[in-house]
DNA sequence: TTATCATGTAACCATACGGTTACACATTAT
DNA sequence: ATAATGTGTAACCGTATGGTTACATGATAA
């Protein structure tokens, strides 16, 4: 079961190590756990367990070092899904605009 | 606690209760809950009220009915932390046209 | 070869989550 | 007044989630 992006960014302590791999480049697993000194280096670990079912990291092993890179590819899908919204807002938004232009027409 | 988008969206049914919103209109609680066969009207309640708690839900009573509407604003939120990605996979495609073009250079 | 380092996993725990059934409460219909 | 309708909530249940500590494993350093 290759987990939903929309899972996968729904907790915010993924969300940062996201945040981190695409701010900084790869990094090593011991280098994320040490990014959040009130969370366990274990507890890092089983994130990066859940980012990677969603495809959303790379990992290349090398040496005893395991260095994790970003791969954004899966959230087009969550792109993908918020485009029909923001045509949503867009629309509500002009229908707004015209509403704002008829009452400046009354005064 | 006023919930995060990115955890409202994380469901698969709440994403379908949004889209019906987005595609149908404003409805009423018991026309959402008749939507998803497979679930009781309370377990839909539920839904409807974490959606509510990342106010992506706008309501009206009407008498005794209760009409559901829906508000796309928070996921601006979402559409925002995305952004930053689209640019770091937009380099990424850079880089990889350049190197794609190189290549050919080559042969 | 033995110790150390980098990392993941297993087992466990408390809490959150998604679902259910039963109930409460207004509001409309009879 | 009473019944029926529309809706939310409480209590409960099994499983998932996010965290921990202890352990296993493979690769470098001494």
């Amino acid at each position: 079961m290759p987990a939903s992006p929309f899972h996968a960014i729904a907790d915010p302590t993924r969300r940062r190590i996201l945040d981190l791999l695409r701010l900084a480049g790869p990094l090593r697993a011991g280098d994320l756990a040490a990014s959040f000194p009130a969370i366990s280096r274990p507890g890092v670990s089983k994130h990066l367990r859940v980012l990677r079912g969603a495809r959303l990291l790379r990992q290349e092993r090398r040496g005893r070092e395991l260095w994790y890179q970003l791969d954004p590819q899966p959230l087009s899908q969550v792109e993908q899904w918020l485009i029909e919204y923001e045509k949503f807002w867009q629309e509500r938004l002009e229908a707004l605009k015209k509403v704002v232009e008829q009452k400046a027409n009354f005064e």
